[in-house]
Parts: structure tokens; C-alpha cells; sequence
DNA sequence: CTGTTAGCGCATTCAT
DNA sequence: ATGAATGCGCTAACAG
């Protein structure tokens, strides 16, 4: 048994004393008498007519919503993504819909079959993992994909990612010119793009300044969470004493912070600490954070803009984005007495 | 023009040489003999066959989908909500979509009228302006509403609300045993559903705990934010000397805790600081924040259960529950020489 | 147990 | 400029 009876095209039609197909011209601006015009504007006025999406879909096979699929709606740096896309994707006239999977790829394949059905007209895409299966998923979908965050090379997908070894070189080098030796790594899952990617660019920087790779000084959170942060560093602090902190992301980096506090350590006099990301965390903390803007904004924004581009043009040639990182300094970092 | 040419029912039907309604049987569980099932599986799985969204919708009248409206995605209290959502959702067999609004209720009309164009089956919105003419369109929707917040006795809306009152009473009494004199609070838009309900808890408590009523204790952020609140803040030392302070929420409450640090103030030893939502940020904060728990996990729960009863049936009483608020205790309020 | 058929609401082609 | 008719893909009556 179908909805509640509701208003539709051969109502406002009958009311209105014109045929359906008047109503649907009048009401989506093509041409028609200034008379028709009144009569079916006033008809559907006064039955409230409202618009069926379902039957426009199917009739048109567009839907006119984007999808963003967000891995962890508690990470502030999806916050920036949503916002960013949010301004695109309005101005080109879709919905955003939102959509949060968890971290496992298994949910992003599920998500992806599920608006193969038909439920927008295209994803943004923001993997933590990426697995053969999710490959698979992608390249199978019928629906335009555009990723944020590395891909492989042979996949033919548009994307847009952050340069992260060039991100933690400025963090480290900054680091270096501020006197410090000892700069340990709080990194998240390795499994991950962004996990992967930073301690990569972390490996390079070491190479660069001419820094001792001690494995002491490199720990693994098993999340990119607050919580698991604070029992990584936990267990950094009981091994080594470095005197620089970078973290993956700003939330590590606030874990870094506050267990510092809690072992008695100053920052920035002792450690210095350096998140990623720069997000709102950042300036909240305390002190507050420097951190590494990997353009998270930026990346979301382009991202949007690509899938709008790909759903107009299924055609258009892939692109491949990177968006330039930059530092924003904070207190976390500064000591007045620099060396 | 439409979509380019996907599976469908019939493509399907044809290949395993059966009826269309076979299939459909088949694929939704109906009763069908071995052999046809199998038949229909293979040729199902040998095109790709995924069911068309919108047309089974233009023919059930069901979406399956859930939205939930938040005001800002930047607010950690409606990441609690998301959360506490997402599994009551998914345990009913629906998806989430989370729509982003402003804080602007025309924006939750625009919501609501497209949402009436069939996109989802029922709505969770948290408003933080209620109008006359939102109320006046929550009451022509024709898709079932649960409304996370106050409402005006007169709406018959399923709703779940929080004890503000009774929570910033909670905070009021920790502080007052705490010998507390001078409380001042950090509002936010007194135009809000919370704003306006957390004052009157302050002015209640004040009168309960014979403190008096000093204007100059009293300030009001531009928004919910940060930002907001650390000039609402600085406003507010300006003019007064508050033993401490009680925040409309745990960003104001944040705001605060930085805007003494910055004129040299500590925190709990001249001022304590209680925060409002006891989210994330809370625990995060330097030093970490006792918060006031308006139950917003618990809402947003409470809320989804009645939405996806109200779906299952419409003429079901309404209902609306109350929260209890509970206090958690942290550094910010917590001196070791209490007096 | 299986097939035939109608129609959900709409945009669009084809007549007029 | 307007109306009649078609079919998007699907589910559910109904018939056999």
C-alpha cells in the first residue's frame, strides 16, 4: 500500500482545467501562454504542490544530490572537507548528502553499491584504506567517483590529494632550524593512505636533515582518535625523550600535548609539538598547535568542482590534482628564548 | 536524454527466460521454486543487476532513508548526535542522510520542502531558531518530523529535549559548593532554542542559591562558536572579576578557558569553568573541562526510535520526552585546595 | 508456483 | 502554444 495520497502533476492539471503536460512545462520554464501560466500557477498554489523526486529520477536518470562519504564524522578535518564541498556543490545547484562509513573499505564497497541504486548522481570519496576490492568497487561503479587521497597510478579515476612528504618536510625542517634532534613521529594506522603517506614523508625528512632513523621514536596509534593517541604516546615517552613531537594529524598531536602535561613536560621548552591538518583543534588547544595545513579545504573544494565537471562531461579526460601544504606556526612550537 | 542504459528487471527476466515478476520475487524474497531461483540469481549476477532506487520508490512510496538536519557540522555536539543516529538507524534498516543547515530557519524550510519531494521517509532536525513559519511548515509536512529540542506546547510533534535548567542548576550547585561567588555566564544567542534555555537556568539558579542577579556577568556570544566566545569573553573580563564562569556550551566554554590564560588568570585556582554538552572537546580542553551532559547522545537516540516508530505508524500519540542532565566533573573546576 | 498487467508521477515526443 | 500518449523500472494484484 503506497504513501499517503499526495498532490501530483494531473491534480494540479485537473484543478487547473489543462493537461498535465502544460503543468510540467509551466512549472519547469518552457514556453507557455501568460493565461495557462496563471491558471496552473494559482492551481498549484492552492493544492501546495510539491514535486515528485522519485518519478523525476526515474523519468530523468538524474537526481540532482552529491554524495560525500566521510570515514569519521569525530575528525575535524572532515568538518573543513564538508564545509568546503558544501559552498561548491550548492552553487551548482545539487544537495549535498552525507554520508559517514566507517574506516573499514567494506562499508565505503557497501556505500557505493547502494548509490549505484540510483540514490545521486555522484560520490566524493575520501578512503582511509584503500584495498583491491574498493579499487574494484570504483572502477565498477556506474556513478562518477572522484577521490580525495592517493590513488594508484592505474586507476583511472579523477583525484585530488596533499603532497604529505613535502607537508612533514616543512614541519620537520622547521623543527630543525628551531634546534631540534630528537623529533619522534606519533603516526596513525600505517594501513592507511594518510598513515603510509606521512610516515613516508617522515622517512624522507630524516634522510634530508640528516637525522638518525631511531625506531624508538616512532610509534603507531592504532586510530587517528584522541584516545588512541594518548596511549601511543604514552608508550613513546616511555622509551625515549624526544625533544620534537610531530603527530599525523592535530588530534594525535593534542594527545601528544596533554600526556606531555601529564609526565610534567613543557611545551614548547622541552618538546615541541607539531599536528596536521590545521584545524579548528589547532587553535583551541593548549597551547595552541602548530600544525600543517595539507589544504583539506582546498582538496574538498577541487574535489567538488571535478565531480561537477565529471557528471557534466562523462567523457572529460582524468585529472589529477595535488594540492600544495603550508605551515601554520603556533605557540606549540615557539620558544621566546629560540636558540 | 537519459541515463546511460544500466540492467533492469526485464534485461534480467529476459536472460534467465522468465517473467519479470519472477524476478522480482526472487531478488525480494519471495516464494519461488529452486530452479527458478536459480536461474534468475545467475542471470542477475551475469548483468550486475542493481535495483533502481527511485523506481521502487515511485512504486512503494518508501525511501528508506532517514535525514537528520544539524545547524553545524563544526559543533561537536551534533557529532555526538550523528553518532548516536547512525545505529539506531541502522539497526531499522534505513540510511542516514545528514543535511548541513545553517543556523537560519529558512534554511530548515528549504530543507523540509525538498525533503517533501520524496527524498527521504522522515526527518530529525535540531533547530536552533524555531520561527512561526518553520513551525507553520513542520506542520504542513507531509513526512514525519521528530524534533530534538523545546517546542511550543500547541505542536503536536514527537520531540525529546534536554533539562537545561536543571543542568546549568547542576553546574551552578558544583560551583556554589566549591565556594564560588561571582558566576558569570557565556552565552550565545539568546534567539535560540538553547540560548534562551540556558539563561533562564543560570537566572533560576541564581535565585536558588541567593547570588545575585549582576548584569555585568551576564554576556552574549554572537554564535556557538569559538570565536565568538573568546570576544564575548573578553568582554566580559573587561568589566568583572568572576570567581567563575559557566558556558553555554564546550566551545564558549574553551573560548573562556583561553581568554584567561591570555590575561593570566588560572584556571580552576582564580576561576572554574564549566562547559555545557560534555562532548569531545571537554576532555581535550587544557585543562579539561567539567561539562554539564544535556543527554545529547541519549536525544538523538530517543529521537531516532520515535522517528522510526512514527514512520511505522503515523497515527501513533505523540510523544515528548525529557532528558536528564548529569554533571561531569574535570581539572577546570577541581582545586586541590578547595576550600 | 509463475506470468500478465496496471500504474506510481513525471518529462518528452509527437500531433494538432 | 497546447494536448494526448508513451515509458522510465519497479511491485503488487490478479489470473492461471
Amino acid at each position: 500500500m503506497p504513501a499517503p495520497k499526495r498532490s501530483s502533476l494531473a491534480l494540479v492539471a485537473a484543478r487547473a482545467g489543462v493537461s498535465v503536460a502544460s503543468v510540467s512545462r509551466v512549472l519547469n520554464g518552457g514556453s507557455a501562454s501568460q493565461e495557462l501560466t496563471q491558471k496552473v500557477r494559482e492551481a498549484a498554489e492552492a493544492l501546495g504542490y510539491v514535486p515528485d523526486a522519485s518519478a523525476r529520477t526515474l523519468r530523468t536518470g538524474r537526481t540532482d544530490q552529491i554524495a560525500l562519504a566521510v570515514a569519521d564524522v569525530g575528525n575535524p578535518v572532515y568538518v573543513q572537507m564538508m564545509r568546503a564541498v558544501t559552498g561548491v556543490v550548492a552553487k551548482a545547484d545539487y544537495r549535498l548528502v552525507v554520508s559517514s562509513t566507517g574506516s573499514d573499505p567494506q562499508d565505503q564497497i557497501d556505500l557505493l553499491s547502494s548509490l549505484n541504486r540510483g540514490y545521486a548522481d555522484g560520490l566524493i570519496l575520501s578512503p582511509l584504506r584503500i584495498t583491491a576490492d574498493l579499487i574494484d568497487a570504483m572502477r565498477s561503479s556506474r556513478l562518477p567517483i572522484v577521490v580525495i587521497g592517493s590513488l594508484p597510478e592505474d586507476v583511472a579515476l579523477d583525484n585530488v590529494r596533499a603532497d604529505s612528504a613535502t607537508g612533514v618536510g616543512l614541519a620537520m625542517e622547521h623543527l630543525v632550524a628551531q634546534g631540534r634532534k630528537l623529533i619522534a613521529l606519533v603516526n596513525g594506522p600505517v594501513d592507511t593512505v594518510p598513515g603510509s603517506a606521512r610516515l613516508a614523508g617522515y622517512l624522507a625528512a630524516l634522510e634530508r636533515f640528516d637525522l638518525p632513523n631511531a625506531p624508538e621514536l616512532q610509534v603507531t596509534a592504532t586510530g587517528f582518535t584522541y584516545r588512541a593517541g594518548r596511549k601511543a604516546v604514552a608508550g613513546l615517552l616511555g622509551g625515549s625523550r624526544p625533544d620534537a613531537i610531530v603527530a599525523a594529524n592535530d588530534l594525535l598531536a593534542v594527545a601528544a600535548l596533554k600526556e606531555l602535561a601529564a609526565t610534567g613536560a613543557r611545551v614548547p621548552e622541552d618538546v615541541a609539538v607539531v599536528g596536521m591538518d590545521d584545524t579548528d583543534t589547532a587553535e583551541l588547544a593548549t597551547p595552541s598547535l602548530t600544525s600543517v595545513d595539507l589544504g583539506s579545504a582546498k582538496r574538498a573544494a577541487a574535489a567538488a568542482k571535478l565531480l561537477v565537471r565529471r557528471i557534466a562531461d562523462p567523457a572529460a579526460p582524468v585529472r589529477r590534482l595535488v594540492i600544495p601544504p603550508s605551515l601554520s606556526v603556533r605557540e606549540s612550537t615557539l620558544q621566546e628564548t629560540a636558540q
